[in-house]
DNA sequence: CGGCATACTAACCATATGGTCAGCAGAAGG
DNA sequence: CCTTCTGCTGACCATATGGTTAGTATGCCG
């Protein structure tokens, strides 16, 4: 493997372990086994550095093959991607990169268009919003970046890239998905109750 | 406001900002209006005012009032918090500091509760998986913590607090958890084949 | 009043950090 | 063989950072 693909690599995992404040260059030239002059010399400045890891990572998601799944081939994609990957796409949205920007509105646009076509078909509940109702949809599919450590460790699974987990959480999701949580209309009804009240304070939940 | 609490809440807005790592406490001192040294003074190292800075805003969720909505009001008082907390809270869960990870585990404990319940009294689902399920739910409300930013952006809604951004949303995760999104259970089934097929890759979306 | 703790600051220190620079090894090509 | 270009390094620099210390103002209790 090339250097400055170590440096990258060496940088994705530190940064999305750490995040980016608290990682030194020192620290991802030592693990890549270079100089911390080498990285400046192929990253230019620290923020090329994090540049090139968003650019990297983010094309991991995008040019995801087999879109056989639909347009959603993204969100598996980086829902398989390995802890390191994971872990730094979760900062990446929360940092609000323009890239993580980007990736998530065009995630929202083909889920919106994907969920369009099953409702067409018959296979998707209809919706009172559908435009935020696949936002939500592709919010809650990314919940586990930013959240598998916990979901892992709550379940009293140590690790949190076990096979197995993965799979019992994507079909828990699946079940609510497909299933609902709720067996009748109370919670709606209930926030229809709060809005019409001049929409106070809690309509969550 | 005591200047101690004003270092806190400093803290807080910049850390949910930018990171505890890119924030220096120079830059805290500066915002609370005070000098470094007294944040020092205060709260003994930089560590220690992330410590009281997690143990402050989760006391917030924890001790949240009218638990008139069941065990969940924690979850949310912590949707309806500012958005500085909100953002904070976001990076202790990515994070994993240990306070977070309990308060998690509290959530996921108290709503496992309150869905079991739920399915005794029939207006919740039953799930084959109740345990899976309640931690699948909790990160799915806690998702907009993380992804709030981007929720409103992808709407076109500028600001990410707007009231009734936030209402539309909830509604429409609402809408998801009683009506589910799939119509049929396709993607149930098809979940099951991947795992009958030796668990390979892909069991996600 | 005197003594004492508490809140607070200015000045200082060692260190680590991002970034620069001059130069070296070695392959490419004439 | 000599040149040149690229990947790469060690040494260096200015700065900012977390942390310490000595000292000041202030309010409280005897």
């Amino acid at each position: 493997m090339t250097a400055r693909a170590r440096i990258r690599n060496a940088a994705l995992e530190l940064f999305g372990a750490e995040g980016v404040g608290r990682v030194s260059l020192r620290a991802v030239a030592q693990r890549a086994g270079v100089s911390h002059a080498l990285v400046l010399h192929h990253f230019g400045t620290k923020e090329g550095l994090r540049q090139a890891c968003d650019d990297y990572v983010i094309s991991l998601v995008r040019d995801a093959p087999d879109a056989d799944l639909g347009d959603t081939a993204g969100l598996a994609a980086m829902l398989e991607a390995g802890t390191a990957v994971r872990r730094y796409l979760g900062r990446a949205f929360l940092d609000g990169s323009p890239q993580a920007a980007a990736l998530f509105d065009e995630l929202v646009a083909a889920t919106g268009r994907w969920l369009e076509q099953g409702v067409r078909e018959g296979w998707v509940q209809p919706s009172d919003d559908p435009p935020a109702r696949a936002a939500m949809y592709v919010t809650y599919l990314l919940a586990p970046l930013a959240f598998g450590e916990h979901l892992a460790r709550s379940q009293g699974v140590p690790d949190v890239h076990d096979l197995r987990t993965l799979l019992r959480f994507s079909r828990a999701g699946i079940e609510i998905f497909t299933r609902g949580v709720f067996a009748d209309e109370r919670a709606l009804e209930a926030w229809d109750a709060v809005r019409d009240d001049r929409g106070s304070q809690r309509g969550s939940r």
